[in-house]
DNA sequence: ACCTGAACACCGTTCAAGT
DNA sequence: ACCTGAACACCGTTCAAGT
């Protein structure tokens, strides 16, 4: 099974969504269509998979980061989160995109809904830990922060920055998202 | 040609990506198949053809966008950049979803970048012209605000955020954005 | 000239036959 | 029990035949 996940990222990478076949993936995987089937009833399923491991994981990444930054300043912790969801995404651009292609395909709500439950629950419990703040209304502040700063990333990843350009807009969010926490005590 | 992206956008609301065949948008465009592939080349063309129109209209309302905003105070046009983004994917919520997940699977390097190219000239002409402030690096600055506020609009998009949660996650990304530029004045 | 849609190639999926 | 891969249905694309 897990073989089968890595032959898909295989002839993903290589073909894209348009190359990749049922047939391709049994033979790289050295299984036959038939067995393939037993592991995933259609080809959707399969793609399916493999986005929810991937996102497993990714999930598994931000709560490592956020149970470390627990009791930080808060300027760190975001600077942390940024960090760890931009390396995520950038160490192995390739496949991030054609994940991104792949899961597009699919109905995709309840993954991306319990990805970011999940997610959310992470970097929420870590803000209320915050050693230099408090937040009138802590779920709303995460919501916004969760969202600037996972669509800023993949917005970044979509227009193909070059890496000088990447780096500055990871600055400038960076900054962005600390006035914003600064502004709010203000408020 | 309008007729055929017409019942192209009809066949992907009624069965998504994987009900859009050429035979069913041929029916519903009242063309034969053959017809088809003479205003189209293949069935990529025909949904790159579908997003590249969406795009262009897009690209045209945040330009009218910028034009009118041209000069006024930087805080209004922020305001007004995000009204334009939001109102224009949320407007039909369907047809945004199904052409995010139609563009996906298309090779939309080139896409992607001609609109970000169009769309930020427009929106930097607008910061450079703002009453109230100077930029060090306007360039840089409209970029960051281009990617946060396009890249956390689609966040909100794909999260499927109830409209309170929607309109509260719209607001926080207008104080973000303040707070970011009221920020760069004091550095 | 232009349109049509049957025919062809290819891919997802199944299931009879083999071990 | 489990695996195999030929066979079937369906879809993208073409092009001979029709107007």
């Amino acid at each position: 099974m897990d073989a089968i996940f890595e032959a898909t990222i295989q002839v993903l990478l290589k073909g894209g969504m348009q190359g990749l076949t049922t047939t391709r993936v049994a033979e790289r995987a050295g299984v036959s269509v038939g067995t393939m089937y037993q592991y995933f009833p259609n080809k959707q399923a399969l793609v399916y998979g493999l986005n929810e491991r991937y996102l497993d994981k990714l999930a598994a990444r931000i709560e490592a980061t956020c149970e470390a930054q627990s009791g930080a300043p808060l300027a760190q912790m975001i600077d942390a989160l940024i960090d760890t969801y931009w390396k995520a995404k950038t160490e192995r651009a390739d496949v991030t995109r054609a994940l991104y292609r792949s899961v597009a395909e699919l109905d995709n709500a309840a993954l991306v809904h319990d990805f970011a439950a999940r997610v959310d629950r992470a970097t929420e419990a870590m803000l209320a830990s915050a050693s230099d703040a408090v937040f009138a209304d802590v779920t709303r502040t995460n919501l916004t922060l969760a969202a600037v700063i996972y669509g800023t990333v993949r917005n970044a990843f979509e227009r193909g920055l070059s890496s000088q350009d990447a780096e500055a807009l990871r600055a400038e969010l960076g900054q962005m998202c600390h006035a914003y926490v600064a502004a709010l005590g203000r408020d």
